[in-house]
DNA sequence: TGTTTTTATACCCGAAAAGGTATAATATTG
DNA sequence: CAATATTATACCTTTTCGGGTATAAAAACA
């Protein structure tokens, strides 16, 4: 199964060279909120993830979902 | 300021004819929650979210934000 | 290897989201 | 206009997310 979010967000941290620590720090938000995102959970507030991406220059928004097969 | 969101959900229900509480038992949330989101809420809960737009074939996904000016 | 850094899990608590209900305020329709 | 349907606000309760802390596991590095 796919998850889009979590693959971006660790990425474009990697690709800055930071720690999940720094990555919250930077975003205002708190560890256990960046180990949950990139654990892939989904119950996560929208505002926070937002603050999130932010950093990334990304926000979330609709998009259409195309799921034929799989990946 | 903007709420692409908010204007989505309200365009797609619409343009299939539903009533708040129409779409709120088909997406399984509360009546509530859908008032919330086309209130604009931001502190929302993502997965919540998307089973609203589940309905629509979209999904919450990272997008790049692009805010030159305003519109 | 052992040492250190980074990430993953688990537990606790306060804050607030989600849902239900009730009631205003708007729209819609006759 | 009035009557009805739909949407917006407010209050209350339950549930759980988010944050802090502690510890275990895994990675990175000497």
């Amino acid at each position: 199964m796919k998850k889009k979010l979590v693959k971006f967000v660790k990425d474009r941290r990697k690709m800055l060279g930071l720690t999940q620590e720094e990555l919250a720090e930077k975003a205002g938000v708190g560890l256990r909120f960046i180990r949950d995102l990139e654990q892939g959970k989904e119950t996560l507030r929208m505002d926070k993830v937002n603050q999130v991406l932010a950093l990334f220059g990304h926000e979330l928004l609709p998009v259409e979902t195309k799921k034929l097969s799989d990946e």
